[in-house]
RNA sequence: GGGCAGGUAGCUCAGUUGGUACGAGCGUCCGCCUGAAAAGCGGAAGGUCGGCGGUUCGACCCCGCCCCUGCCCA
């Protein structure tokens, strides 16, 4: 399997379709699956700038479009999915290519990670409990059920302690067994960067061209389809800054401008997250 | 030419009856990441408070002049 990440607007998913037609050429075929959070959503196109059929030029691709925005995603089911397709298309003798930007789901894929699912009463309790008596409360009790994850998690960050108390009923302990980016012998790991001033500049030209390729419409359609309703996908970078503009809560130049800020932002978080993965060849963007 | 408002962090603005700028949001930089991750969280760097004089033990805050911006009157 190779694995290509890299922060948004670097260009992976075109060169996943170069490499595959590469591979195709030197005899042994080539399969994308997807590694994208948002790009699973079906509606989410112009958004997530989702390649287009001609644009895979012919090349297939796997876990897009497979679940409706009112669904909320969990790494769970995705991992499960991920791990069946890439098992599948090397049954076929081909080569599997993961493509994508989201961290985890790369790593739920690349990694042998066991992952406990949600239990949706637990959660919600504790979410009660969070609105009501705030983090640090909660934090004091995940000092006592796990020591090690508490000193992990910071006691303002409510929401993962949240997950990790419910870990802790669901399994017991939260057991702080961090990423490991283990040597895996059967995974390339290639990340495609440049630079920050380039980088920001694609992100500006890729949100302009989203605007007026219909983007805002594409919101309130899918908006009919329940989007904001959708714990996940409503979250998606651009649609819910256009969902504010829809509820009338900002101006469309705001939805446009903080768009781009938030998609920088995102950007670097990328960067920080592959950049401390030790396995990633990395290579110039392709301009 | 006259009047009014304003000139404080990269941006938008708070603030001090004169005593080391208490700043905030955004941006920037750095970091965390056990799964809702395009999410969540933490930290840091940035200001000679428009300029020059004066009053004062001490001025960003008082006085004078000047410059700039906006509005109003001529």
């Amino acid at each position: 399997m190779i694995a290509v990440v890299g922060s948004t607007a670097v260009g992976k998913s075109d060169f996943a379709v170069r490499l595959a037609n590469e591979l195709q050429a030197g005899g042994r075929g080539a399969e994308v699956v997807n590694a994208d959070s948002m790009q699973v959503y079906r509606g989410m196109d112009i958004g997530t700038a989702k390649l287009t059929e001609p644009e895979r030029s012919g090349v297939e691709h796997h876990l897009l479009d497979i679940w409706p925005v009112t669904k909320t995603a969990t790494l769970a089911e995705y991992q499960q999915l991920a791990l069946d397709t890439v098992a599948d298309i090397a049954t076929r003798g081909r080569t599997p290519i993961l493509v994508g930007g989201s961290g985890m789901y790369v790593h739920a894929v690349v990694d042998q990670w066991d992952i406990p699912g949600t239990d949706p009463d637990i959660r919600a309790a504790l979410e009660v409990e969070l609105k009501e008596s705030g983090p640090e409360a909660l934090h004091a009790r995940l000092v006592d059920s796990d020591p090690a994850a508490a000193t992990a998690i910071l006691p303002t960050n409510g929401r993962r302690i949240v997950r990790a108390l419910e870990v802790v009923s669901l399994r017991g302990s939260f057991s702080a067994t961090l990423p490991t980016f283990a040597p895996n012998p059967g995974v390339r790991l290639i990340g495609l960067r440049s630079s920050r001033e380039e980088l920001d500049e694609r992100i500006e030209q890729r949100v302009t061209k989203m605007w007026e390729s219909g983007f805002v419409d594409e919101v309130r359609s899918l908006e009919s389809e329940g989007l904001r309703e959708g714990r996940t996908a409503s979250r998606a970078l651009g649609y819910a800054q256009v969902l504010g503009f829809l509820a009338g809560e900002r101006t469309e130049q705001d939805a446009l401008d903080e768009t781009v800020r938030a998609t920088r932002r995102f950007a670097r978080k990328q960067e920080s997250w592959f950049g401390r993965d030790p396995r990633i060849e990395w290579r110039a963007a392709p301009a």
